[in-house]
DNA sequence: ACGGTAGGAGAACGCTCGTTCTCAAGTCAA
DNA sequence: TTGACTTGAGAACGAGCGTTCTCCTACCGT
């Protein structure tokens, strides 16, 4: 095994129990077994546990946002752009692992104690939110809408999260519309 | 010092550096020092350290939600009692040791490996859904409106908590104002 | 004064887990 | 074939921490 695939492997196994178990609960171990990277392997790719969890959150950030931006742009019409943002966030939380947004989980377990995991949860936040502001330039409608949709959307991933139900995405997508009717 | 006292100070410490830096990176040895209740006492009060989360959680959510309420009661007019929620909002961000909503960082922290821990949470935000919802009640407003405040309120808690910013509270409620004025 | 109880300080125990080490097996060039 | 090197399996090490234990001191009723 090359170390390219030795490492998608870890990162994989890293993913799936990172964000279906939480960061602490998981050893090295843990991904060892799941991965079938040696323990050795596992330190020569990523000198430290930190380093894995780095890993793993920013290809997470690097799809996450991809497939949202993939879906988004299947659109046309600029102001159905930002109402398909909460079709995509109810499709994901239907999925049967969704257990909540990974960086606001991991904000929960590391934040107080990882500035570079808060750094890159607040990175991640920013790069949505900026996503978002595109979206809502785009449509001609004015900023000052951008910092609502964002806490919807962040309001909805976090219920969804907690709550096991994908309602939030229909009474957020809701909001949206009156708020967008409103102007 | 005697039961009841010893207590409150282990609830007192166990609140300040649980909310502060994490359950997890907090031992029992740190609610000693910070408490001066011995370890001894501590397990005779708390059998074990998930006893004091829990404890540590329920206390918190009946002092938080009573704040709250005390805060809107002040305000006469239905209407501006559910602005009032985003003042609230906005004075509890500007705290100096605002650090997030304690329940999403618990659930963040311990949601997946605790279950007792997972349905404080789950209790909590029903609670403050609810109360949401009387006050959309009291105002004589449809319902629907009710999960779109709870959204707007989640959204701005964890948005505060990541970015230390008290702007999430007024960005809330400009959208509210929205949402009321489109009925 | 004295025996008994409670409480405190902190050592001790046992487990988990991040990280490193050992050792044997495999690989490849000469 | 040989010898240097890499790799994997898993033991070992060391720290952190939840929990319990030891031992000593202080206080209480008689």
């Amino acid at each position: 095994m090359d170390s390219a695939t030795a490492r998608e492997q870890a990162l994989d196994a890293a993913e799936k129990l990172f964000y279906g178990r939480g960061i602490q609960s998981v050893g090295m171990d843990d991904i060892r077994g799941a991965s079938g990277v040696s323990l050795k392997r596992l330190y020569q790719l990523f000198p430290a546990k930190e380093q894995l969890v780095e890993a793993y959150l920013e290809r997470r950030d690097v799809r996450w946002r991809g497939q949202l931006a993939a879906h988004v742009e299947r659109q046309a019409d600029p102001e159905r752009r930002i109402l398909t943002v909460f079709d995509w966030l109810e499709e994901w939380f239907g999925e049967t692992d969704f257990r909540g947004c990974a960086w606001i989980n991991s904000y929960g377990e590391l934040g107080a104690r990882s500035e570079r995991v808060a750094d890159q949860v607040r990175a991640h936040k920013r790069a949505f939110h900026d996503y978002l502001a595109s979206l809502v330039a785009g449509a001609g409608l004015p900023e000052t809408l951008t910092g609502q949709l964002f806490l919807l959307a962040e309001g909805a991933m976090v219920t969804a999260g907690i709550t096991g139900s994908t309602r939030p995405a229909a009474q957020a997508r809701e909001a949206v519309r009156s708020l967008l009717a409103a102007r």
